[in-house]
DNA sequence: GCGACAG
DNA sequence: ATCTTGTCGC
């Protein structure tokens, strides 16, 4: 962790502890056992009313960008957000989800950072970490790392890499021409190179990997199905007179 | 010159 | 993340 990121005295040591002693575990090359075959997406939906959240893992085929599989999971929401400690909120309703596949993926691209974190310990990296599984992090905004963006090309492929406490640690990248750029990074068992190319590989026709898109989806139609219900019940006790 | 804080 | 109308472009 580089230094001035947290306040020694927070609350929350004990969870950066653990991420430098987890980050000891993490495998930062190509450690993919044989041909991929299966890529899943994952995210997480929340009701700040309940206090539920929705995990979601999509399996896809890694070559038509086909479902494949999905399973989610609803849980009680049992950590606050807190950037840099993203992973004990998310990892554990993915965990979950994952367990229900009957398909393994043999990649996760996660919508959250994986090295490219304070701690080099982001929630792609946890979760790879957790299940074992080749993470990749690629998430919508910046967390840390310094690039120059006007070195960043406006076409689709382009890269700057981005340094943090002197190593690289992900790449701006543009999935499309003229988008904002996507912060990709190696979660687990992928070297960043890899994890580039399935990042464009999978985003042929929009700014997010279809694998996110697919997660995206389902945990938000889930996440409307479940409050449907949960105001139908409310109905139904408020209505008989 | 300063600063950026995942979802 | 989530809350939300109109609006720009293919």
């Amino acid at each position: 962790m580089k230094e001035g990121y947290y306040e020694e005295d927070s609350d929350f040591m004990p969870y950066y502890l653990l991420q430098k002693e987890l980050k000891q575990k993490v495998i930062s090359y190509n450690d993919i056992k044989g041909e991929v075959r299966y890529i899943a997406g994952a995210d997480v939906a929340y009701n700040d009313a309940t206090k539920k959240m929705v995990g979601a893992l999509v399996v896809l085929d890694a070559n038509t960008l086909q479902v494949v599989e999905q399973q989610v999971h609803e849980m009680e929401v049992t950590f606050p957000y807190v950037p840099g400690l993203f992973s004990f909120r998310e990892v554990p309703p993915l965990v979950e989800a994952f367990k229900k596949l009957q398909t393994k993926p043999d990649l996760i691209i996660c919508d959250a950072h994986g090295m490219a974190h304070p701690n080099g310990m982001g929630m792609a990296t946890h979760l790879g970490l957790e299940l074992d599984i080749p993470t990749i992090g690629c998430a919508k905004s910046w967390l840390v790392g310094i690039y120059d963006k006007s070195l960043l090309g406006l076409e689709r492929g382009a890269t700057q890499p981005m340094m943090w406490d002197s190593k690289i640690v992900g790449v701006a990248l543009r999935t499309q021409d003229n988008v904002k750029p996507l912060f990709v990074s190696v979660g687990h068992r992928v070297d960043l190179q890899t994890a580039i190319d399935w990042v464009l590989k999978m985003s042929p026709s929009y700014r997010q990997p279809e694998t996110t898109r697919q997660a995206d989806h389902l945990v938000n139609s889930v996440m409307k199905e479940r409050m449907e219900i949960d105001f139908m019940g409310d109905e139904a006790v408020e209505e008989p007179i």
